[in-house]
DNA sequence: GCGACATAGGTGCATATACACCTATCCGAT
DNA sequence: ATCGGATAGGTGTATATGCACCTATGTCGC
C-alpha cells in the first residue's frame, strides 16, 4: 500500500462516466428492449442507408468485426438485414428493415428523455467539446 | 433513411471518446502486459489494501460480478491473490501480491506518459469535472 | 492471363460489463 | 435455538470491444 494522494487516472474517471451515462441510457430504453448501443447503430443506418459492414465501421468508429458482431442481435430480432453486394460478392450490405425503422420510432422518445435529462444538467455542448479533443489527443 | 441534421447522442459520443482514450492507454501500457482498467484495479489494490471483492467493487463503482471477472486474469498472472477471511469466511480477500506491486512500480513510467500526452492537450481538470457531472446527472 | 497486393469479411480468443439467479453464511428478533 | 432477512460471493447468459489469423475476391502491372 503506498501513501500520499493518488494522482487521478484520466481515462479510468471517463470510463466510469460512460459507465454511468451508459446505465442510463440503456434504462431509459428498456421499455423498447434497446440498448443505446443498438439504437445508435440503427440510427447510423438510417441516415447512411445500405452500406458495407466496413463503411458502417468506419463511420461509427469501431472495429470491423466489432460492428460485425455488434449487428447479431439487431439481425436476430429482424431489425437489420445483411444481404450481399450485386457488385462486389465480398461485401456485405447492412441495411433497415422496417422493423428496424419502426424501432427507431418507437424508442426516439424515449431516447430524447434520456438526453434531455442529462443535457439538462450538463451542457451537452461541452461534453462534446471535451469527447473530440479527446478523441483528437488519442 | 431519413433526412434533415441528426441530432447528436451525448451518450454514444462519450464512448466514442472512451474507446478511443482507452486505445491510447492500452497502447501505452503494452510493454507491460496490462490494460488500463488492470493498472486501475492494481492501484485501487496498492491505495486501499487487502480488501474484499464487494467493497472493492463499490470503490471502483464496478458491478461485483464484473470485479470478480476482471480479477481472473490478474489472478492468472499473480498479480493478486484472492484469500478468505478470518472474520467472515463468505468473504474474499483481495490483496496485491508481491509480483502486483512489482507491475505497478514497472507500468507507472508508461501510464504516466499516457497521462501526460493526453494532458497536455486536454485540461484534465475539465474532463474530471464533466465525468463527475455525468455522474451525477446519471 | 497470371501473379502480387489490397480489400471485404469471418472466426477464435480474450477482456470488460451487467443482469438474473443460485448458495452459503451472518445477524437480529423471538 | 431458530427463523427470516440481509450480505458475500459464484455462475450462466448476453452484449461490447478489439486483436490475430484465415478465406475469398477484386485490381493492377506485366
Amino acid at each position: 500500500m503506498s501513501d500520499g494522494p493518488a494522482e487521478p487516472c484520466t481515462c479510468s474517471a471517463l470510463r466510469r462516466a460512460t459507465r454511468a451515462l451508459t446505465a442510463s441510457y440503456d434504462a431509459a430504453l428498456k421499455p423498447v428492449g434497446l440498448r443505446v448501443t443498438q439504437f445508435a447503430l440503427l440510427r447510423y443506418l438510417d441516415r447512411l442507408g445500405p452500406i458495407p459492414v466496413s463503411r458502417l465501421a468506419a463511420e461509427a468508429a469501431l472495429e470491423r468485426t466489432t460492428m460485425g458482431r455488434n449487428l447479431d442481435p439487431l439481425k436476430r430480432r429482424g431489425l437489420v438485414a445483411i444481404t450481399p453486394s450485386a457488385e462486389d460478392p465480398r461485401a456485405r450490405i447492412v441495411s433497415l428493415t422496417d422493423a428496424g425503422r419502426e424501432a427507431i420510432v418507437a424508442a426516439t422518445p424515449y431516447w430524447r428523455a434520456a438526453q434531455a435529462r442529462i443535457n439538462a444538467r450538463v451542457d451537452p455542448a461541452t461534453v462534446s467539446a471535451v469527447a473530440e479533443a479527446l478523441i483528437a489527443a488519442s
